[in-house]
DNA sequence: CCCGAATATATGAAAATACGAATATGTTAG
DNA sequence: CTAACATATTCGTATTTTCATATATTCGGG
């Protein structure tokens, strides 16, 4: 089951959701980001942005792993290079709503602690 | 009406369609392609093909030029460059429906002649 | 001026997709 | 075990998108 090839026109249909495509770009940005995080980040209810982030991690765009209650997505490192170089192309435009939603991250009072990345905060 | 600054949400609904995906693609790789000369590639319905062009067109990704009967399509030289780089980056990717447009665009026998870019064929 | 070829657009009907609300699962603390 | 919190899934509906068909427009030739 595993290696379903990612193929352009799945990529752009993933990509083609304002929500899908903001967790992407965020989590591109930040390397790692847990659900309450992005709904924090994008106002969205929970699970709005839980269904999508399924969606991506289906598609196999991104990953995810448990740490205590909370839930971690990163991007897969073994997405194509074709498709990893459309994602970095696209963050450095970096639409208007996007900084909002970084600014929104950055301000956020409690964000759970990484273990595995330790010292964040 | 003319500089809608093109965003990335509203490039990758445009791309995440098989047809306007493809067309895309087509064009990027050959520079310039008329109407016809995609019907043939892709096999599909005249209104069809129109239908996408039309709308990447409105979109700002394409360019048209009447040339006689034939209308031709080219990618605008005006696209953002991270939008370009997208495009570019997919074609590299190259899935195998796209070669066998190709294919069937150079296996196509009386294409129409372009005065601009002379002498094809 | 009329005809045929190439291309464009309009019109519903069908299919795909996204959403909110309710609910289920899994984790931690007590 | 139970309460509380984080996240996931299901379901019915509303919206969006696509398609096929029919019709319009533009161009070149007779």
């Amino acid at each position: 089951m595993s290696e379903n090839i990612l193929d352009p026109l799945t990529l752009f249909k993933a990509l083609a959701d304002d929500t899908r495509l903001h967790c992407l770009l965020l989590i591109a940005a930040e390397d790692e980001l847990c659900v309450c995080e992005l709904i924090e980040a994008l106002q969205q209810a929970q699970p709005k942005i839980s269904r999508h982030l399924g969606q991506l991690r289906r598609l196999g765009l991104l990953l995810d792993r448990r740490q205590g209650q909370w839930v971690y997505y990163r991007l897969n490192p073994e997405m194509p290079e074709w498709a990893q170089s459309v994602i970095s192309s696209t963050l450095t435009h970096a639409p208007a709503s996007y900084s909002e939603a970084i600014q929104r991250l950055q301000e956020m009072g409690e964000r759970p602690a990484r273990s595995v990345n330790c010292c964040s905060e």
